[in-house]
DNA sequence: CTACGTTTAAAACGATCGTTTGAAATGAGA
DNA sequence: TCTCATTTCAAACGATCGTTTTAAACGTAG
């Protein structure tokens, strides 16, 4: 019970510090005394610090990618050639379930940010723990939007994705710094409801386009 | 002549690392190790890690403003009201200036990858450098595709050039992790100078469309 | 109540960090 | 050649890091 409550809290507090700072600028001794657990808890339930790390991203990914494969699932069952639309629809419908509230729309930006810093920071391990967990999914997913684009290249498939993967993540990613930025320069702050209104037009044209 | 070596050794190695580790996790024993320097140089010629930090982004940013404040002028000279596309030609004629070898767009993606940290990163000291020294060219810049749009809100020129700005510097971030995992995925490994062909027509539709 | 596995607590570990110190080496001008 | 400011060097500083240790507190089954 009060196990229960220690770890959770733990994972909490290290997700908060980890998208705000990072991995490496984050100590251990920062996220016990925010989730007011002793320091050696950490490596009492988790191992090192490196686990912990995989135990954020597993929290988030592994309900996620189950739910992308059952969305997945449904599509295929309904539309055995789903176009382009119907692919990225999913992914935005699996991304937003159960984000009403101004508070799931911040967790998900937290998220976002969580996984730019997997790309971006180096973290050997993580990135072999991603793969060894979720690259299956990922795969099915790029490949049906092959499947649904056959006149573009397994190349330039990848090399969109990605390049809307980078657009959508930085700007969650960096979000505070840019609605900051934003403020002082347009004069009005934008909530990230209304940004995330503005990104996804950007990135259908984007992955659309004709080549 | 021996201090001018030892600086741009510093700051030769440092940006590497920088670029591939990140700032904190890289110490300035790696740096000084490999440039073959003594580890208190840095503190001698630079004053402290933070100062370093600052440096090597002046170092590359200083001239590129200068050229791109030039690039500015020349087209304001020849036409009182350039259109979007040539005002975005201007940022990519000044990127591009000087790289013709492999060698230099890979400084280039090395530079991106520095920027993409810049924002990634917390570095409160350098968001504050780079706000006091930079601020001006990049208003300038962002006011002329505000008039060459004057269909686009100010929020949506904003958000948009931020979305572009996250998907090149998050691909050129983290282009070495993509290039391995296209290789595996698309059994071909990209050169640089192909991601960014294909990068462009995709920034460009995603800027220009209608709303 | 007692015994025992689980969890929490305080303290210390060795390692590494950025930075400072003081002396040795260097090199150009008088 | 001697002088003196500049630069390099080895060594050590205090601080902080992730992790480990050892014992105390806790909770539950017998």
């Amino acid at each position: 019970m009060s196990q229960a409550d220690t770890v959770t809290r733990i994972l909490d507090s290290a997700e908060q510090l980890f998208a705000e700072k990072g991995f490496a600028e984050t100590s251990l001794r920062m996220i016990t005394t925010r989730a007011k657990v002793n320091l050696a808890a950490v490596n009492y339930h988790f191992g090192s610090k490196k686990d912990l790390i995989q135990a954020i991203f597993a929290r988030f990914l592994t309900p996620f990618t189950q739910k992308l494969d059952k969305e997945l699932d449904l599509v295929i069952a309904q539309k055995t050639d789903p176009n382009f639309q119907d692919v990225l629809g999913v992914l935005a419908k699996t991304m937003l379930t159960g984000v009403e509230s101004n508070d799931a729309y911040n967790k998900l930006s937290v998220f976002m940010r969580l996984l730019g810093l997997a790309y971006t920071q180096a973290q050997g391990h993580l990135r072999r723990f991603l793969n060894e967990n979720y690259a299956h999914t990922y795969s099915r997913f790029i490949g049906y939007l092959k499947m649904a684009h056959p006149g573009l290249s397994s190349e330039e498939i990848f090399w969109r994705i990605h390049f809307a993967i980078g657009a959508a993540v930085f700007t969650m990613s960096s979000i505070e710094v840019l609605r900051n930025m934003a403020y002082s320069d347009i004069g009005k702050k934008s909530s990230v409801e209304e940004v995330m209104q503005q990104l996804i037009p950007f990135l259908a044209a984007a992955l659309e386009q004709e080549s």
